[in-house]
Formats: C-alpha cells, sequence, structure tokens
DNA sequence: GAGTGGTCTAGACCACTCC
DNA sequence: GAGTGGTCTAGACCACTCA
C-alpha cells in the first residue's frame, strides 16, 4: 500500500537533506507495479489488472496509476490495448522477429528476406574477465557462451558471441536453442523467467580476421561493424553480453535520433 | 481556434470512411503549437506562453495544453523547467555540444577532451542526383556542400561531408562557419532559422581510401565508421544530409535501445 | 451491454524560481 | 508573494473490444 498522508516525502530525515528530498506518488506506483512485473506475479503477455483495480488496490486515484502505467508503457515494459486493456510487454510474440536487432536491408524492403539461425557454439566455462566484469559476477563464475551465424536470404551477415550469466540458464542447452522457434529472448522468458527491457550498445568498425571471414564469407581484412551489446533486466541488471560482427555490404545498421 | 463541437471528429465524410476517424483535442491543440513554432511566433531557446495562457488562447482546459506539451517536449520540441516556464528546444544553449553526435570516449570520461573544428571546404555546387533525392530538391538545384574534420584531444576523428539546400542557407560562407563558436546546428537556428529536430542515420562499416586516410591519419584499408546522416525540420522535410567517416579506434558510437 | 483504456474538465494543492 | 510547471483527485463521457 501507499502511504496517503505526507504523500510524496520520500524516507530519509527532515530538513536540511539535500538528496532527492521528494518522490511523487504515480512514481511510487510505478515502483509498486514495477515490483510486481520483477517477482513474475503477471508474467510477459499476460494483462495486468486493470487500471480500476490498481487504484483499489494502491489506495489512490485511476488518474495517478494512469501515469505510473504511462511511463511503463513509455519504457515498453507494458503494453496498452484500447477496449482490452494492459499487457506485460514481451519479447516472444511480437510483430518484429528481433526487437533489439537494428540491421535494415538495403533494398527498400521489398519481402521480408528468408532468414536462418546457424548455431555454432553452446557451452559453459569460467567467466573471463572482461566478460565478469559486463555481467557483474565474480571472475571464474560459470557462464554460458554461444556463437551463432544469422543468415538472410542466404548469405551469412552476423555473427554473434553471447554470454549468459550460468546460475540464470541452468537448463540451456545447444539443442533447446536449436529447437526453439522464434527470438533467443523470447526463450529467454518462457523458459528462464529472464526478461531483456533495455540495452546498450558500442559500435566500431573494425577488420575481418581469418576465422571470422571464414564465417561470414569475407576476405581477411574486410570491413565489419563490431557491436558490442549489453542488455538488462529488471533493476539495470546486467544479465547478456554480445559481441556481434555485422556484415554491412548489403546491410545497415538503422538509428533514430531525436 | 478549435472545434468544441464535435470534439475530435476530423474532417472527411461521416459513416464507411475508413482512415483515422477520431483525432482528439490535445492532438488539435499539439498542431497548432508546433504551426506557432514553426512560424517563428516563439525562437529557439524563448520562453512560449504558460499553460493557463495557452488554455485561454484555445479555450480548452489546462490539462488537455499540458498533454500537447508534454508530447512535444517527449519529442524535444519543448524543454520544461519547473517554476520557470517552457522553452522552445535549441541546440545552441545545449549542456552537450553535440546533441546528435553519438561518439564517446572509450576511455570512462575523464575529462572532456579538447575540441577542435577544421572547416576544409565550404562550396555551392549543383546538387548531385543521390543529394538531391536525399534533400527531396530537383536534381541540379544549388546546395552547399561542407567538408570538415573534428580532432578530440588533437587526434583527427570525424570527417564530414554536409549538404544543405542552397536556397535555405544564402549567406553561408566559409568565414561565416568558421568564426561561429558552438555547434554547427546552433548557427542554422539563429543565422538561417532552421532548426532540426530528428534525424535518420544509417551505419556501415567500410575502409580508409588515399585520400580520407590523409585527412583521418589512417592507413590505407584502416576500418572507419560511415554514418549517414538525414537530418528533418518541422513537417518531416529533409534540409540536411551529412555523410561522416569516424575513427573508432579509441571512440565508439553509443546506442540505447529499449 | 459490460468492461477496458482514452479524453476532457475543474479545482485544489505542492514544488520551484525569481523578485 | 506571485507566477510557473507538477501532482492528485473525482467525475463525465468517448472509442474500442468482445461476448
Amino acid at each position: 500500500m501507499v502511504s496517503t498522508v505526507g504523500v510524496g516525502v520520500a524516507a530519509g530525515a527532515g530538513v536540511g537533506v539535500v538528496g532527492p528530498s521528494f518522490s511523487p506518488l504515480y512514481q511510487q506506483i510505478k515502483s509498486l507495479i514495477l515490483r510486481s512485473l520483477q517477482s513474475g506475479e503477471w508474467r510477459p503477455g499476460e494483462a495486468i489488472p486493470s487500471e480500476i483495480e490498481l487504484a483499489a488496490r494502491f489506495k489512490v486515484s485511476q488518474g495517478t496509476v494512469r501515469k505510473a502505467v504511462d511511463e511503463l508503457a513509455a519504457e515498453n515494459l507494458l503494453m496498452r490495448r484500447q477496449g482490452k486493456g494492459t499487457f506485460v510487454a514481451t519479447h516472444a510474440e511480437e510483430q518484429v522477429q528481433y526487437r533489439f536487432l537494428r540491421l535494415a536491408s538495403d533494398r527498400p524492403d521489398a519481402l521480408p528476406a528468408s532468414e536462418r539461425r546457424e548455431l555454432l557454439d553452446c557451452r559453459r566455462l569460467r567467466a573471463p574477465v572482461d566478460v565478469a566484469r559486463a555481467l557483474q559476477i565474480k571472475a571464474g563464475e560459470m557462464v554460458v557462451e554461444v556463437r551463432r551465424v544469422l543468415h538472410f536470404s542466404g548469405q551469412p551477415v552476423v555473427l554473434d558471441d553471447i554470454w549468459l550469466p550460468g546460475h540464470m540458464f541452468k537448463g540451456l542447452t545447444a539443442d533447446r536453442l536449436s529447437d526453439y522457434r522464434g527470438p533467443m529472448y523470447g526463450l529467454f522468458e518462457s523458459e528462464f523467467g529472464v526478461r531483456m527491457i533495455r540495452a546498450e550498445e558500442k559500435l566500431r568498425a573494425v577488420l575481418a580476421d581469418e576465422a571470422v571471414g571464414a564465417l561470414l564469407q569475407v576476405d581477411v581484412g574486410a570491413p565489419l561493424l563490431s557491436v558490442e551489446r549489453l542488455s538488462f533486466t529488471y533493476g539495470d541488471q546486467p544479465v547478456e553480453l554480445r559481441r556481434g560482427l555485422y556484415r554491412t555490404d548489403h546491410h545497415h545498421y538503422r538509428n533514430e535520433l531525436s
């Protein structure tokens, strides 16, 4: 429940305190909804209670709930559908196959190119220091390492190396990965209860070496787009490190600025 | 003013019409504010009328104005400052020097690196076909072409080729460009009344050739990040095409996904 | 027709800024 | 203290979905 008296006055002592001395009600509601999402009270794809129900539960007005839900929807954690309800966002049933993949074909989208996923490797090993630091785990803890190639229209375009904390993805095997239809993040949600909500990417231009060139069918010294992605789940917890190499001779990485 | 009767019913005939048959009041208000921004009624950096004044002007409630302004602020067209007012966003007086430049140093921001702009060229010429198509002007119309290099910490990092519609940037000269302190988009606002509000970028990995290598001080065949940016002003009108080549040996292109 | 989210209003009060 | 944006409420009505 929410304190109605002294609304918005965060903990922390009275006068003289510098920090964020004020937290509006709707932010507190937002945190409570977030907590329910994190705890799995409502699962990805499911509807959450109606605004009226939430208002009753938290003892605030519908407008306050609305503002909280609005922000969560703006952050892509919830999806509103007029007349139906508000739903927990999911990677599984999304219109676009890969929500975080910003790669687009150079051809003004003729037909949606055929797509194939080739799993090269999936093993468990002790985390190298750089991977451990990114995932905020101890160096030497177990991680799952996945290597795969994405083909579009029969051409290899993306080579991904992926690292996941071992303790969060206990039953993840090569079979599990190759059997699953749909984006990997959908599998993570349904099988391991881990939902990616945000990611940071660092892009660079690099040159193909022998090994990479063979996998992506380009010459040694060919230019490739290097995309290092760190994905986060609830609470800004990093749960995936991904190093991708993209061929950009027939595709490009698309970005919108505002 | 806004039609209060028949609120939200867009033009277009009655039953049977498929298209967007409904436009909420706050969207109409948003369009009106947008029109005032576009017409220059309020200039970049200036305050727009208070919510109460706008509500009176448009004959709607303050809450409706608020929702319109909220959306414009979310799109970075307006800036709200509690206790002071709502201001027209500007590239000139922004905290970060370059709002659209996503380049970051690999070093966890030690000190803000020194920065130098080197203007190589600024001339008028007839638009090549690809430039004309991007800017939605006729091939052969006059454009301003600018070439420059950005140096960070004494090292050349960015080589930009820029094209602007000639008729919108009549007095733009090399002197004007090199004299101006601050980001180029600030100059465009104050001197030419053109405000960039949105941009689309396409990224690729490419190899340096002889000429580029000399300017960026890299070897022929070195990997470079190619960034093609198309910038838009009000009404989704394209007004700048920019082809950039970035060295990514000590910097990276940063992107956030959600 | 019942239930959902979406819009619009009016009014009270709060936090911040500046005089 | 006056003026600004920010929060919160309560209630009415609208648009959309589904049974």
